[in-house]
Formats: C-alpha cells, sequence, structure tokens
DNA sequence: TAGCGGATTGGCT
DNA sequence: GCCAATCCGCTAG
C-alpha cells in the first residue's frame, strides 16, 4: 500500500506570500522535492538568502523591471531560475504578493530521498560537496531554466516545496549574502542569509 | 551592437 | 589562494 505521504505535498502559496526575509528564514529545514526522470528527489534545505525590492541593490530588480526578472514580480511561489558567469544555473522562488518583486535564492541542500541519483548528476560527489552552493544543488536536483524558469512551485508536479522538519530558532545563523560586493554597503552587510548550524543539517 | 561583468565552481599552484 | 570556464543580460554609444 503506497505511503499516502509520499511524495510528500507541496507548500500552498500562501507560505510564499511573505516578507522575503520571513520566507527565506522558515524555508530552513523544509524539503525540496523533484519528480525526475531518476524518480523523486527530496533533499533538505540548509541556507538559504532573502533578496528585496527595487530599494535592494544586490538584487535582479535594483535597475528596475527587464524581461529576465519579469517573474519576479508575479505571484508568489513560482520559479526564477538564472544563469551566472555562463555555467550555473540558480534556483530562486518568488515572494511577496502579485505585483511585489521578491525572492529567496536557494543556497544549500543535504540529500533526504534519491541520493544515488544525485551523487551520480554531481560526477561521484557525495558527501557536503553533493549540495553546498547554489549551483551544485541545482546540479544534483537537476535543475534548469529550460526545464522550470517561471514554473509554478506550488502544484505539486515537477518541483516544490515540501514541510519537511521546519527548523527552531536556536538552530539558525544569519549573516550577510554571499557574492554581492557590488552592491551598496548598506545591502551588502544586511544579514539576509539564513543558515542551518553545523549539526542541524 | 559591442563590451562588460556576474547571487559560482573546481582544478591547479 | 588564484584563476579559468563560458553564457547572456544589461548599459552605453
Amino acid at each position: 500500500m503506497p505511503d499516502p505521504e509520499f511524495p510528500p505535498s507541496p507548500l500552498p502559496r500562501s507560505f510564499f506570500a511573505r516578507d522575503s526575509r520571513t520566507v527565506a528564514r522558515e524555508l530552513l529545514g523544509r524539503e525540496l522535492v523533484h519528480d525526475s526522470a531518476e524518480g523523486i528527489l527530496i533533499a533538505r534545505i540548509v541556507e538559504t538568502e532573502a533578496y528585496g525590492d527595487e530599494r535592494d541593490s544586490a538584487c535582479h530588480v535594483a535597475r528596475g523591471r527587464t524581461p529576465r526578472n519579469e517573474v519576479l514580480y508575479g505571484p508568489p511561489g513560482h520559479a526564477y531560475v538564472y544563469l551566472v558567469y555562463g555555467l550555473h544555473e540558480l534556483l530562486n522562488v518568488v515572494t511577496e504578493c502579485d505585483g511585489l518583486p521578491g525572492a529567496v535564492l536557494l543556497r544549500a541542500i543535504v540529500p533526504v530521498h534519491g541520493k544515488a541519483a544525485m551523487v551520480a548528476r554531481r560526477n561521484g560527489r557525495a558527501g557536503r560537496e553533493l549540495g553546498n552552493g547554489p549551483g551544485k544543488l541545482s546540479q544534483a536536483l537537476g535543475i534548469t531554466r529550460a526545464a522550470f524558469n517561471r514554473a509554478d512551485l506550488c502544484s505539486g508536479r515537477g518541483l516544490w516545496f515540501a514541510a519537511g522538519t521546519p527548523a527552531a530558532a536556536g538552530e539558525i545563523r544569519t549573516g550577510p549574502r554571499v557574492g554581492i560586493d557590488y552592491a551598496d554597503p548598506v545591502d551588502r552587510d544586511a544579514p539576509w542569509r539564513f543558515l542551518l548550524r553545523p549539526g542541524q543539517q
């Protein structure tokens, strides 16, 4: 008899219709589920970053609306996947209400189910290197722009988030976001990075 | 329409 | 610790 909780059901759109920092914090310990060609892949989210509106000079909407970032202005719970350095695909989930831009970048995961398939996608890297970076987790789970940019992540088909085991406040550390030296100092130094403390992952 | 540089990664010194 | 890889969105002209 099949387990009614497998694969786990998706988090509702209302979860993402909140402040980006709240969503980033509350995604820690949750699960990312990909119904892939190799079967169901499930990973626990252990690091995120929040990106704000046009006032956030680190965010892709800092210079206004463009074809690339348009999805960030749309309804929450959709995917924003983009290419950096010509090589790596980074996964974000759109936050805030329809019309207000915002997103959370997924920065690190640990495998929960389907680890062998993730290791294979990562060319044999099975330890921390499996998913301790935004480009690495996309590769491990098989997330690409072509497949998921602008996709709805609340449908329970393809790619979605699940309840998992939310992190307690004492398990969470914060710090400045990574790789945004180009941003204004106030944004560069803002503690909008959230991660589970070592040992809590 | 040319040029710049990036929300990164992995290999080499 | 340094640096190449490798696209493409964005800005300036």
